[in-house]
DNA sequence: CGATTAACGCGAAGTTGCTCGCGTTAATCT
DNA sequence: AGATTAACGCGAGCAACTTCGCGTTAATCG
């Protein structure tokens, strides 16, 4: 015996495993499509893929595992654009957003690994650090923008990211309407507006693509004994 | 015979059933804090609030009702100021969004409303309405500052009210970290800046209560045109 | 090309979660 | 206060979900 046991998937990952895989991820993603995260479920899943219901629970142990792995397949679905121009890029940021969310599919994907994530907090952490990677990828955008000089210094790139994604999420989970495009030009405006009021600075100047620090981060301006109502 | 059967707690609202009724729910709200959704299940809810399993069963019948009826319990959890601005009403707002959803009770709530309506529709549709109630609720500090002059007469109160809670839910939701008093800064002042830009004045972003035109509407500009699924 | 064994299909067994029927407690009405 | 019956506690029973053992198929290597 080389090593201890594996997950199946593992050791002969070619051809017919392969193959199943990628009916599994589809018929996920079909499913999700169809009636969402609802009616999602490994029986549904082993029908409509015609991959046997005990091959499922062998490689994936749960309905939710099979949504992380989706979602790590549908990774790169919006493309960073790069228009010469920051609040160009937003806009156009804003509309790749819009557009990709605004399919029942990717909705449906939203929707269920935010519920996987509350239930599963391997899936949760997963989910952390997908969500991480993309904001800083997408920071680029902002950190090229400092660099012409559209934006202060100090400004959070991943905070200006993050606020230009919020409003979709928003949109789905919450709200839950639909994403229309002129959400993504009312976010698009309103971030460069805000990032230009200099609203997320940090008052501490980090090097651009520093991953922001771990620690009790106390960070952003005290208000200390901010005159707010005492509820 | 008076009418058909009604669920258990109807006919009969005071006494020993309020009394169990108080219990579940705080047992709920203590469970969500404790372990977040992950580990709610009505086992640990029967143990905790010593009700039985089969009581559970018959008045809220799964876990995800209990949620529901959790949300509407909790439903004035944040005041709304009035400071005489608009500015300093949305910072006010915004820290006492910031405060409610800093507590662990809180954000289990809101991590678990969303997974159960993800999974239950009745619970999507609840879950809508009361966020929807809220956001109109809100929207009253913007058309005050309207009326103030503080914003043009075309601004969107509940697209702002909605700018102002969204950041929050993709804290809690989506970057699954705490929720922090800059946070609340940061988002107050970039509401404000969007608004005073007319980030959110009508025929950006459509009112949230409103009824919407069925029909998807035109598709933004293509300033980009990269192709949607890049894989 | 043939041997080896990982991955799969299949049905049955095991486990968990939910419901039902009945007796008891106490809220509501007279 | 006493009668009525809704709501609850309790354990058994049912159903859905999950796992197991074994035979079959096909990926990988000599």
């Amino acid at each position: 015996m080389t090593t201890a046991h594996q997950a199946p998937g593992e050791t002969r990952p070619g051809g017919r495993t392969a193959r199943t895989r990628r009916a599994v991820l589809t018929a996920v993603s079909e499913e999700l499509a169809d009636g969402g995260f609802a009616t999602l479920s490994m029986e549904r899943v082993a029908q409509r893929s015609g991959v046997h219901l005990a091959t499922l629970y062998r490689r994936w142990r749960s309905v939710d595992k099979l949504v992380c792995e989706l979602l790590t397949d549908m990774s790169s679905g919006v493309p960073l654009p790069d228009t010469g121009t920051l609040p160009g890029d937003l806009r156009a940021l804003a509309h790749g957003i819009g557009r990709f969310y605004g399919a029942d599919r990717t909705r449906g994907l939203i929707e269920a690994v935010v519920a996987v994530a509350a239930r599963d907090p391997q899936a949760a952490t997963a989910l952390r650090d997908f969500f991480d990677e993309r904001l800083v990828l997408a920071g680029a955008l902002v950190r090229r923008g400092i660099a012409r000089g559209e934006l202060p210094a100090d400004t959070d790139p991943e905070a200006v990211m993050a606020a230009l994604g919020a409003p979709f999420y928003y949109r789905i989970l919450i709200a839950r309407r639909p994403v229309e495009p002129g959400l993504a030009e009312s976010t698009a405006t309103a971030v460069w507006a805000a990032a230009r009021a200099g609203a997320y600075t940090t008052g501490t100047c980090r090097p651009a693509g520093t991953p922001e620090p771990t620690g009790p981060d106390d960070d952003g301006p005290d208000d200390d004994g901010a005159p707010e109502r005492g509820d």
